[in-house]
DNA sequence: CGGATGTATTTTGCATACATGATTTTACCA
DNA sequence: TGGTAAAATCATGTATGCAAAATACATCCG
């Protein structure tokens, strides 16, 4: 494990923070699967007592990104290949939801904000800046969750995203997806335009079975 | 609210006692919407320290029971008519992935199960046995997310069955309902024995369709 | 009487102390 | 030397203590 940093600038309970730096740290990889998460140790690390180390914990815990043993502890949740299969299934069916409502609700505002999003996509592509590729991956499906106005769908797959964060990244990383990705998200951008459900349900689909099995193939090189 | 009661009769961390004994209580509506969750209350009520109740309110906070205001304390969560079709929405695209890959997967005996839930079902329909309809109910759902072969999937539809279980058994009191709901279940059970995919998501939607109107009108009455 | 202000009480946030179960080490015996 | 048992160590589980923030309440001033 690296070290890690409590950033605690601001005023907010430090088991909320602790719980940022761990979640961070876990998507990062810092934090490897399998690896213990002791709290006299993580206490010593972060600089405070075990009380915030074990809220925290019960937080990543209910987030699945922690598993717990009674009386053993906590460690970082493992993801299997088939973890990753079954959190991408839900995924698709949940984005294809969410997109579909978004052909129902969403306004001239956030149609500007997803074609200003893909251009800033297509600047990251050129300039090769993967950090803000990634940013703005993430911020063009946010964009959907939010204009399918319902805050609870938009939760679970933010949740779902973190599960599979550390694969997305990877396939980000291949160059050859840049073109295609793009594509699609603009795509995506028009069918919302017109609000043509069914088509955006399909390139919608389109979208995910290609991260999907991209993913896949990153996920069992690495095994 | 009732005095709570912790059944700690398992080897248990105490958190998961008091978890499990506060998560009952605000399904079964002892602790009500917007109640305070107080640590030292709870803690004396329940006869044990602070710790464990702030680690059990921490979890309740990640299932969405409960809200927390950083230096205010806990409450439980309210539900309003939209956060429920929300998650209504959600969970009909996800019983019906889930009735999808139950169509590949499911086995003979998981099939011999459905049926006989089914006959559990109808016996307790006849006695006017409310709780064991319930539990049959949730039952049959149950085994179809286990013939979805998707542990995760399981995992968020109970989530969301969770927060709408206060007016799911609403909707079971009312007798009318439980003829139309014993033929889906059997039709729902016919199109999977024969593997009629598209059939049987159709009927899902309907099933769950008939039910999501009927706990509207109930929710919409209470308001 | 209304509002503001100061004080007392309550409650959360965090740290620490103590108890108990798990793990590892060590010592002893076959 | 190998194995087992006991002891020491370590980590978690739980309770409690203390500080600070929030709330409630009373008092004072206009």
């Amino acid at each position: 494990m690296d070290d890690l940093e409590l950033n605690a600038n601001a005023y907010l309970p430090l088991r909320d923070v602790v719980f940022a730096t761990l979640r961070e740290a876990i998507l990062k990889g810092d934090l490897k699967p399998g690896e213990r998460l002791m709290e006299l140790q993580l206490a010593a690390k972060l600089g405070v007592s075990r009380t915030p180390i074990r809220e925290a914990i019960r937080m990543l815990q209910k987030e699945g990104l922690a598993v717990t043993i009674p009386r053993k502890g906590a460690q970082v949740a493992a993801m299997t290949q088939k973890d990753m299969e079954d959190a991408l299934q839900i995924r698709e069916a949940l984005e294809i939801l969410a997109v579909r409502l978004a052909c129902e609700h969403i306004t001239k505002q956030q149609l500007a904000a997803l074609e200003h999003n893909i251009a800033l996509f297509e600047a990251s592509v050129k300039a090769n800046d993967l950090a803000q590729m990634a940013q703005a991956d993430i911020a063009f499906h946010d964009m959907i969750y939010e204009a399918a106005s319902n805050p609870r769908l938009m939760g679970v797959l933010n949740h779902l995203r973190e599960n599979v964060y550390r694969y997305r990244v990877e396939y980000l990383k291949d160059d050859k997806n840049h073109p295609r990705l793009l594509e699609e998200h603009r795509q995506i951008v028009a069918g919302l335009k017109r609000q043509e459900k069914e088509h955006v349900s399909e390139i919608m689909k389109q979208h995910l079975s290609n991260q999907a099995a991209a993913m896949k193939d990153i996920i069992r090189a690495q095994e």
